[in-house]
DNA sequence: AATGAAATTGAAATTCGTTGTCAATAAGAA
DNA sequence: TTCTTATTGACAACGAATTTCAATTTCATT
């Protein structure tokens, strides 16, 4: 059986010396039943909800964390603010559809692509760290509504 | 023989009576010889060396104008601020790969991957817009340098 | 359990790219 | 030249994200 994110953040923050505490538990419990796409904000209203103790920057500082353990990876998709997704090992390299009418994202991966992009880079003489493939429409739902 | 941008850009102007400024004219020639990807702070910078009476707001309006225009585009690279190119006619569609260390920008186009983006989109449905590939990597005289 | 050093917290202030406001100025049609 | 209206520059305001800081909490050590 897998971990659980929150259990691989607790193995991070163990290896790091950081303290689990309350507020991390439930961001991260929060985040992991979210299922990705999520802005820092988006989480923090959500938890505002139900646990109005909790303080916008922890929810920012939290994701962040998540990230640097590389639990999760934040994606600008050009709407102003950053929006996270866990990246646990099961969930491999994907890119993404947006659809500009209802924000809808779809992941695909297409290993086609991928290879085409590696020898892009090396006609280029880039040897490649990542790269992001956004490819914006409308989705099904969208093109039948109007 | 092609329009200049500034052409283009005054076609523009009357087309939308708008009016055609001294400040909108330096603007526009001094990203023209920037030849893309910079910034409105950069240019802002650049000219303000030489002319420092043009305001910062001026030239982003000016940018936005452009943009607005179809002459120029902005994209954002993930580091903070947008960067122009200009999109006259005959420089088409391209991605670009961005070196991590340097932050040098390389243009390419690869029309077999813009194909397989069509039939990705297809086989989920989205009729596409648009679309955004960036290779983060490091380039030739960075791998070399170190 | 109690201690205490160090990490973490929430609220508020701050940053930074960008956009809005507004009175003064300039473009350009008449 | 006149007159309407667009444009300007300085500055304020914006919003996402980060920093600051005093109060609180964690947790290794007693
Ligand atoms: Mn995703
Ligand atoms: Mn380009
Ligand atoms: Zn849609
Ligand atoms: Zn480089």
């Amino acid at each position: 059986m897998k971990k659980s994110l929150l259990q691989q953040f607790e193995d991070h923050l163990r290896s790091q010396n950081l303290r689990l505490t309350d507020q991390r538990k439930l961001i991260v419990n929060s985040f992991a039943r979210k299922k990705g796409h999520v802005s820092a904000e988006d989480l923090y209203r959500h938890i505002h909800k139900t646990t109005p103790s909790i303080g916008a920057a922890t929810v920012y500082r939290t994701l962040k964390l998540l990230a640097d353990a590389g639990l999760a990876s934040g994606k600008n998709f050009g709407d102003g603010y950053v929006r996270f997704e866990c990246c646990l090992q099961r969930s491999a390299h994907h890119d993404h559809l947006i659809c500009t009418r209802c924000g809808k994202i779809v992941e695909f991966s297409n290993s086609t692509i991928e290879k085409l992009q590696e020898t892009v880079a090396r006609d280029h003489g880039f040897l490649i760290t990542d790269h992001s493939l956004d490819i914006y429409g409308v989705c099904q739902d969208c093109s039948v509504k109007q």
